[in-house]
DNA sequence: GTTATAATTGTATACGTATACATGCATGCG
DNA sequence: CGCATGCATGTATACGTATACAATTATAAC
């Protein structure tokens, strides 16, 4: 390493009691307790058939050990493992964050645990999917990716359900769960025309995903229907500030820029509002409105104050689990696809309505 | 549910060629390769002793049945699960989702996989370790908590390697990993001081947690030695943007208040300056300075530009997967207490350092 | 008291894999 | 050719648990 002024330090490992490291196993305990093995998975087994003799004797054993069931023994027999993969990719982005809060709590509270895979592209959940089946969890919930047909081909064989987070299916017989970023679109059209704005642009986050596509094509489609031709148009590249940053910086810097940006997501927007705020100093919303998309937590920050859709993650996170845990408890019912509507959340980095 | 304006839809699930879900075993492999099973398990261990001909044969079958190692019921007989624990708390702040992206990562890459336990109190702790341990992971990560003494002896019992991430152990025979908080609050009071600040504030995050007293302590003892008396302190009572914006109103509504204020963390920063900005009018940095803790992605944003201690996820977070890797593979290897120190990165919420 | 019934317990086996051991075969050397 | 060496393979067993089945005991009903 490098100059480094941290410290660094070894204590003794030399415990006092020399805590010996052995894992007790069913058997163990049954000596200990003068049973038979099979009494003490009963003990173990809520429901089964033990006198509250033996169970107390047993139970006084194990603690006695320091005894806990071995869960992936317990996975092997039973055929589940309690286990959800979950699959994520844009991490640091707070929207994801609390989706994976919110997933890690509802499956705790139902019992399941989370297997958490982080890709870092798209085409990497070619990698991890394999992966997770071999650790024979008991479904897969994929966000901000979408699925091979020969991998889903190859869930279904394997018995696994999978509900896909936020995009499209590319066949129809996989669980979907996702906003309708049609209507997102739509109700941003709406609100930046009903405020009087003229010149109206979009900055699309990663081109080609289906979510970016959606929100542009409502967008315009309801612009054109209220008679309006989309001005203009800029890529991010990605959902991140930076690229909203930059993004901005080519729109705003046009000969005839747009008095309002509709932006693919709010981190994309905030990097446009910072731009527009603080290096080119346009004041908002009088002389350019912003809208984002999500909802995350900092939107509703007085530095931001941002108007966006919302996608309910609360909701759609419950949705996610309650198809799952359908699949899982019923694997032949039918596949389901759930579209939940988003919602405008407006601040004031747009004008009020005009009257 | 209530008024749902959401699409539901079911599609059909009778797959055209009606794939069954019928897990293969080794045993199926072997039977359809015609050899024995031994083989097929050899064909799957690297290094193992297998001719290249029955390699072939048993890599057809396993290709023509879609066979996958179980790796639950490997894990069974090597004693491994190449699983590792990770619990966090905090998991919104950007701080810690930093974090778990690059824990998620770094393991991956050494073939480890994340068990995520999602605790929202830091009492959970003690319900989530001994489900972790049940799932025989390979080791563990505690962030943002504090493990019972009798909670180490039960890892210990086990023999599963426990590194903890940014806070003190109970015990001096549990590996740290932590950032030098004291050093931290002192760099800031230099800062401060230096830039000829008078008045000046802490706004302490969660009471009773070392980082927070930590990072007090420094800060307050590095201007006594510099001849000055820490003027006034309010309490968060969390990370959290919002409690930064009601302790800062506390602040600087007072009669007297600081023109200098050090924050527990980037979030409370970020509301106590949104708070003076925005609803106090007050100018930064001319009349007050504030300076935030951890360096989130946000702290650069053009929006806050906030001064604040920067802590070195990438290489705290290397540290513990070092550590913890040490552990694993060496058993009886000592104890390790990593002290990574922090460095003070100068914006503009606060003002250049006085000539 | 006798019998039918239920509750409890132990024995044996299964889950899917890895590996110690023994066996067989080919190769090399002298 | 005889023997030692090495590799490849199958057999058998183990990992820790759950459960079908049979055997035993306790309980209830008459």
């Amino acid at each position: 390493m490098p100059s480094e002024p941290s410290k660094e330090t070894t204590g003794s490992s030399v415990s006092s009691e020399k805590t010996q490291r052995v894992p007790r196993s069913q058997v163990d305990v049954a000596r200990l307790a003068g049973v038979s093995q099979a009494a003490v998975s009963r003990t173990f087994t809520p429901g089964a058939s033990v006198s509250e003799e033996t169970r107390a004797k047993v139970l006084a054993a194990a603690e006695q050990l320091g005894y806990r069931p071995n869960v992936i023994a317990r996975s092997l027999i039973r055929k589940s493992t309690n286990m959800i993969g979950l699959v994520v990719m844009r991490f640091t982005n707070p929207f994801y964050s609390r989706m994976i809060r919110d997933f890690t709590r509802a499956l705790q509270d139902l019992g399941y645990l989370t297997l958490l895979f982080n890709i870092a592209d798209v085409h990497e959940v070619e990698d991890a999917l394999p992966t997770a089946l071999q650790y024979q969890v008991d479904g897969l919930i994929i966000t901000s990716a979408t699925l091979s047909s020969k991998m889903a081909e190859e869930c279904a064989r394997s018995g696994t359900p999978v509900v896909l987070f936020g995009r499209y299916a590319s066949s129809d017989n996989i669980n979907v769960v996702r906003c309708d970023n049609v209507l997102g679109g739509r109700l941003v059209a709406d609100a930046l025309l009903d405020a009087g704005h003229q010149r109206l642009a979009y900055i699309a986050g990663e081109e080609g995903a289906s979510t970016n596509r959606d929100r542009e094509e409502g967008f315009m489609e309801r612009l054109r229907e209220r008679g309006y031709e989309p001005s203009f148009r800029e890529s991010a590249g990605d959902y991140t500030y930076e690229s909203g940053f930059e993004a901005a910086r080519r729109l705003l810097q046009r000969d005839d820029p747009p008095d309002a940006i509709f932006c693919a997501s709010d981190l994309i927007a905030m990097g446009a509002l910072d731009l527009a705020r603080y290096q080119l100093g346009i004041k908002l919303p009088e002389d350019l409105a912003i809208i984002g998309f999500d909802d995350i937590p900092m939107a509703s920050w007085l530095g931001y104050s941002l108007t966006t859709v919302r996608q309910p993650v609360e909701e759609m996170v419950q949705s996610t689990i309650q198809v799952l845990m359908n699949a899982i408890e019923s694997p032949d019912s039918e596949t389901m696809l759930k579209v939940i509507a988003p919602s405008l959340v407006v601040r004031t980095s747009t004008r009020a309505i005009e009257a």
